[in-house]
RNA sequence: GGGUGCUUAGCUCAGUUGGCUAGAGCGUCUGGUUUACACCCAGAAGGUCGGGGGUUCGACCCCCUCAGCACCCACCA
């Protein structure tokens, strides 16, 4: 009995019932061999509260082929799934909607614990739903290894890493510029902070020898230092002496540096800095050991400390009454009405933002502290080395550029953060009775605080609080690349030694946006090897990964980024999955896709999509109706390859299955899927079925379907599997085998010949539109070809063709010399010499044409070949190759001419 | 300012160490309702490979240069 198929594939009727079928069945998870070297990757994980969009949608897919590809090679294969706890983007999510409920200052009115406890509710509550979309996307990853980065393991695992650093001397406690919004009253993160230009004043004054410039001389009360470009000629005998200087408060002394940071265009060449407020007078401060007052208070006002007479007043106010004071000394040379420059502001509550120095923790990037390969390295040269040892892989190559040149700028890595939603730092101070009466009271119990309140206690590291009185944890928390840096290990049960993380690490290979190499691919970098090797692991298996892939963008057709702000462009994957299917929606993202660059996505590409996994349904409808399920299970041999036209589908399938796997196998998806889809459609859909209509093989074309369904699985998981599902077949196709090549299925390739039989058929159309022949059911035509030729020993595959042109096709022993063709239609036979078969005009315009360009190619050919150049140093291969290529444009180029003259005659 | 890409058919993009007359999908046009599929079939038109120069026997590919477009990092005293 033959299997019926419905008439078209609808996607939404059997997706979500098909994933069931894989997660119940345990195919997610990894099945022990011991011969098989495991694959593994970690999903890097999204964030809990989020929604899947197009970034993820790609992540999935191309993830998801690498891991179903390997499941059929029999590896053990892992994928762990996850999300992530987002720390900024989380709370900031929370306290909108609070501010939105009325709560003004959500830290200072809920405080850490009632905040906390909203963000977990919230968590809570969206979790699902990120998980089940990564499932809606055909994931096959495993579930029961599911990992969340706040799970209470992943905080052991972080203040594991946290203590070995600490107790190496890598974390310290440094100051640092950060971005405090005064009117928040709170520090602002890089990300948040909105850029607008405005025209201001700005201020020359007299320092000194020099005249410089400023838009703030509220900051300057303090200036002790003024910087000069080092080649700066107005400014050469200056450098390096001290003067006295009349300022502000009175007389003052300042002294003059070099430093190449200045650009010697802007304002006068010549600037004094103010550590305290500016993020590149901060760094000049670091770099020659300069003091670094605070002049503004955390409120906006100056500081009493630094002045009787402005202290208290808020710096708008202070600036004029400065410039005036400054004025009736004489010392503003002019003022720049005209001055635009960018200021900084949170963007949320818009309040502006000033520049604060704070204790922040850092981790030492240059610190030797790494056994590596026999050495002591620091952390920035362990990254190196991983990445230039090869050790790691980066596709695409050029990227490794670009991490190189992050590296060689690197500096300590700043890990704390001022907010509350993440790991807290497990960093403990013992207050004085009084210092923890007003920590305990404020309402934000932040790091802030203690900077205000100026405790000097002695941190001391700690996972839980430890014995005594007034003792308070670091109210920061980590930077969430912390935690995340762990990922690959920490998700396999890090620190302890479990089996998993014996078993599968290092990953195979971690596939990201390239928009995150720096924040997080160098990150896990650091952590894996550092840590991992601090515990006596070897250098090969401290590494996180082998192999790095970079995809790029999902842009709009117009290459603009999605956003959700552009709702009209942006598409939702969920929508399209819904609409078309998730193995359009994966294919679109697959097909046309190259490592690194970014992609255009339309719907258009989608549905195209859509249309191909209705065509291979329709083919297995056919195939299935005309297949005999006792044939069906019968297995494969050669012996069962009967006609010419099998020997060449099942030569076709074997190149398909090396050529494809050598595709997957170096990360290049996109010419895989392209060359599944044109195999499908083009050879198997538009020439074997249609052979198969006139001349049957089911055990071939039972043979070919499984094969290209095996194969198409990694790329359209769902509508295969669907299908498969017919095929009475004891295992699920996810956890079935990758088709094997083998030589005894390889035959002499025959395609050549299609071509010639094609134009053969549109001449007998063309004829037959001209002769009216009326459309019959039944047309029989005589194909008769000149005999020992090609055309004659591949008849079978003219009988596609007959039948493509409503005819059919009858053995026929009578032979021609002439080439020319016999139909008979409705009983009657209409013998077709070759010349009556074509427009005469036409056929030889082209011929013509068609042998100019033939003899271009002979000439170039030969001159190629004539040449001593060439034959000495291309690879004999190519010279080859040439000749051959050579040999066949003659022969051509004969047959041509000999066409020509009949036409002619 | 430092860095990295991109420019190939009307559109979106491939083009794997330099070697066929430069390809695909979509769109357009022409013809076709053939018992798997109109989410289909057959065919056609359409390209100075951004401009200029160089290296080479040979350049879409390598080098220089110009132009346009993106992105990343740093910064805007």
């Amino acid at each position: 009995m033959p299997i019926e198929l419905e008439k078209a594939y609808e996607p939404g009727k059997y997706e979500d019932q098909v994933y069931a079928k894989w997660e119940k069945s345990g195919s997610f998870s990894p099945k022990p061999s011991s011969d098989k070297e495991p694959f593994v990757i970690s999903m890097p994980p999204p964030n809990a509260t989020g929604t899947l969009h197009l970034g993820h949608a790609v992540m999935i897919a191309l993830q998801d082929i690498m891991i179903r590809y390997n499941r059929m090679l029999g590896k053990p294969t892992l994928w762990i799934p996850g999300t992530d706890h987002a720390a900024i983007a989380t709370q900031s999510v929370v306290e909108k909607n609070l501010m939105k409920q009325g709560v003004k200052k959500p830290r200072q009115e809920l405080g850490r614990e009632k905040l906390l406890q909203e963000i977990r509710e919230f968590v809570a509550n969206s979790q699902s739903t990120i998980k089940n979309q990564v499932r809606k996307m055909g994931a096959s990853c495993d579930w029961t290894r599911e990992k969340y980065t706040l799970d209470p393991q992943m905080n052991t695992a972080v203040n594991r890493m946290f203590k070995y650093m600490n107790e190496d001397g890598l974390i310290y406690r440094g100051g640092r510029i950060v971005n405090w919004d005064p009117k928040m009253q709170t520090t602002v993160a890089d990300d948040e902070m909105e850029y607008i230009s405005e025209k201001t004043k700005f201020y020359y004054f007299q320092f000194g020898p020099v005249v410089i410039g400023t838009a703030r001389p509220e900051t300057k009360f303090l200036d002790k230092v003024i910087v000069v470009h080092p080649e700066d000629k107005r400014y050469q005998d200056l450098i390096g002496k001290e003067f006295e200087i009349e300022w502000i408060n009175g007389p003052t002394k300042a002294r003059v540096i070099a430093d190449s940071c200045i650009d010697m265009e802007m304002g006068t060449g010549a600037m004094s800095i103010t550590p305290a407020h500016s993020l590149v007078d901060f760094e000049l401060a670091e770099k020659y050991n300069l003091e670094s007052p605070q002049i503004i208070d955390f409120e906006g006002n100056i500081m009493t400390e630094v002045s009787e007479e402005f202290g208290g007043m808020p710096i708008e106010e202070a600036r004029e009454k400065i410039v005036e004071k400054l004025e009736e000394r004489g010392l503003l040379i002019k003022i720049d009405h005209e001055y635009e420059h960018n200021i900084a502001i949170n963007y949320r509550g818009k309040g502006l933002i000033e520049p604060q120095i704070m204790k922040q923790w850092f981790i030492d990037v240059n610190k030797k502290v790494i056994d590596w390969k026999g050495a002591k390295l620091s952390i920035k040269e362990v990254l190196q080395d991983a990445v230039n040892s090869k050790m790691i892989n980066i596709i695409p190559s050029r990227f490794e550029k670009t991490y190189f040149n992050w590296i060689d700028n690197l500096r300590d890595w700043c890990i704390s953060r001022q907010i509350w939603w993440g790991h807290q730092i497990p960093i403990w101070y013992q207050l004085t009775a009084e210092q923890y009466k007003t920590f305990i009271e404020s309402g934000e119990q932040s790091s802030t605080l203690l900077n205000v309140m100026k405790v000097e206690s002695e941190p001391v590291f700690s996972e839980s609080k430890p014995d005594g009185d007034h003792w308070i944890q670091d109210p920061d928390t980590l930077d969430t690349w912390f935690s995340s840096a762990l990922w690959t290990f920490s998700t396999l049960g890090w620190p302890e030694n479990t089996e998993d993380f014996k078993n599968f690490h290092p990953t195979s290979v971690l596939e990201t946006g390239y928009d995150i190499i720096f924040f997080w691919v160098a990150r896990m970098i650091l952590a894996s090897t550092y840590t991992l090797r601090r515990e006596g692991i070897s250098e090969e298996k401290s590494i996180p990964f082998k192999n790095i892939y970079l995809h790029g963008l999902i842009r709009d057709r117009r290459g603009k980024k999605m956003s959700k702000s552009h709702p009209e462009t942006c598409i939702d994957p969920l929508e399209m999955i819904e609409k078309y299917g998730t193995d359009a929606v994966r294919l679109s993202l697959i097909i046309g896709n190259t490592p690194g660059n970014d992609m255009r996505l339309y719907e258009e590409k989608i549905s195209g999509y859509r249309n191909f996994a209705n065509k291979l349904w329709n083919a297995s409808r056919f195939a299935l109706s005309n297949i005999d399920e006792a044939d069906l299970q019968k297995e494969f041999t050669a012996d069962l390859i009967t006609s010419d036209a099998d020997r060449w589908i099942v030569s076709k399938t074997q190149e398909l299955i090396t050529a494809t796997q050598a595709d997957i196998e170096n990360f290049r998806f996109s010419d895989a899927g392209n060359r599944l889809y044109e195999f499908t459609w083009n050879i198997f859909c538009d020439w074997y079925l249609e052979i198969s209509k006139t001349q049957f093989n089911p055990y071939v074309l039972g043979y070919v379907l499984k094969a290209l369904l095996k194969m198409l699985h990694p790329f359209t998981p769902f509508v295969t599997e669907t299908i498969w599902s017919h095929l009475q077949e004891k295992e699920l196709l996810i956890a079935s085998l990758w088709p094997e090549q083998k030589e005894e299925y390889t035959f002499p390739a025959s395609e050549e010949l299609l071509e010639t039989v094609i134009n053969i058929i549109s001449l007998i159309r063309s004829k037959r539109a001209e002769l009216k022949v009326p459309p019959a059911k039944l047309i029989k035509a005589n194909i008769v070809a000149t005999p020992g030729s090609k055309l004659q020993e591949q008849s079978e595959i003219i009988i596609k063709l007959a039948r493509l042109s409503a005819l059919e096709f009858i053995a026929s022993d009578s032979t021609t010399t002439d080439g020319s063709v016999v139909i008979i239609e409705n009983g009657i036979e209409i013998r077709l010499p070759m010349e009556d078969l074509i427009d005469k005009e036409t056929e030889i315009k082209r011929l013509t044409k068609e042998i100019a360009n033939k003899e271009q190619a002979i000439k170039s050919l030969e001159g190629k070949l004539g040449n001593p150049g060439f034959l000495d140093k291309a690879p004999p291969e190519v010279v080859d190759g040439q000749r051959e290529k050579l040999r066949e444009e003659q022969e051509s180029l004969s047959g041509l001419i000999q066409n020509l003259e009949k036409i002619k005659n």
